[in-house]
DNA sequence: CCCCGACCTATCACGAATCG
DNA sequence: CGATTCGTGATAGGTCGGGG
């Protein structure tokens, strides 16, 4: 690990005379940072544990009583019979993994490193047991379920959905690896992705357009086309769908398309220029402090 | 060859709109 | 009314090309 310290008036080669201010670089063992290091990580040094309270409680509601707590070590160990990665003469195994998860309940809060093979060994043991996963934010999108089913096959962007398959399948990708391409997609940027094909979807359905011509060698004349028919089209905030649709476009074409970076094709540039398409260049910050 | 500006994508954030 | 979805702006971080 590396250490940053800004300090004033120390000796050293890195001096920034005007503001009498010195950085320099100090390199930190792991050994020494294993706070840090154990929270950036979450390693087992300084473990967590689960609050033994909820924990009971929630058991005690879904109704099951583990044996084994197999992913603990004896300072934060739920149940007298556990694996503990540790040197420890109490614990049953080493290493949970290695043995047989048959004819046991579990209690499974593994190192989040672990999750994945975690998963594999309870469908592979086919276990009985309880799993406790952390919650990132992140994950949320594809995690939680809604209340409002109603939704569902009434999704706004859904022509956008179905030509992003539609291409995906056009390029001879299977429908498995479809489902991961999207899973993996951001679901903000997913939305988006949708939304700005959406317009594409209708101008092709409008126009008895097939889906394949957009995956030639000429994709940005359909799409200048598309543009150009969604602009008659009219509206209010014209030109900011049109911008989101032009960028939306460019990434899903390029990516299915013969034409590797349509957003380079002179045609599109042309056209967005015109247009006034591109997005403009901000400063970074508001304001730029003059050091000399 | 390096620096810098233009442009672009992905993501975060937040208020508004929508729906049960 | 609260949960969820949508629209939009901001920005980190990246590529690229022109000019010195």
């Amino acid at each position: 690990m590396l250490i940053i310290t800004i300090s004033q008036n120390i000796k050293n080669n890195t001096c920034i005379n005007n503001l009498d201010i010195t950085i320099y670089t100090e390199h930190l063992p792991g050994l020494k940072n294993s706070t840090a290091d154990a929270l950036s990580r979450l390693s087992w040094i300084g473990d967590y544990q689960f609050n033994p309270i909820l924990l009971n409680e929630a058991l005690h509601q879904i109704n099951f009583q583990p044996m084994l707590d197999a992913f603990a070590h004896k300072t934060n160990k739920q149940l007298k019979r556990y694996c503990s990665p540790q040197e420890d003469n109490k614990a049953i195994a080493r290493n949970a993994l290695n043995i047989p998860w048959t004819n046991v309940l579990l209690l499974l809060y593994p190192p989040i490193g672990l999750i994945p093979k975690v998963i594999q060994k309870m469908i592979r043991d086919q276990v009985e047991a309880v799993l406790i996963l952390p919650r990132w934010k992140g994950n949320e999108g594809t995690l939680k379920t809604t209340t409002r089913n109603h939704r569902y096959g009434k999704d706004k962007y859904k022509e956008g959905k179905q030509l992003y398959r539609d291409l995906a399948e056009l390029t001879k990708l299977d429908s498995a690896a479809i489902d991961q391409l999207i899973a993996g997609i951001n679901p903000e940027t997913w939305r988006k992705r949708r939304a700005g094909l959406t317009p594409l979807a209708n101008y092709l359905k409008q126009n008895n357009i097939n889906t394949s011509t957009l995956l030639g060698n000429k994709p940005d004349v359909e799409l200048v086309n598309a543009l150009a028919w969604y602009k008659d089209r009219g509206g209010p905030k014209l030109q900011q769908r049109m911008r989101n649709m032009k960028m939306h476009c460019d990434v899903v074409l390029s990516q299915f398309s013969q034409m590797n970076d349509i957003n380079n094709s002179s045609l599109v540039k042309t056209y967005s220029k015109g247009q006034g398409l591109s997005i403009q260049s901000k400063p970074r910050f508001p304001t730029i402090w003059n050091l000399q």
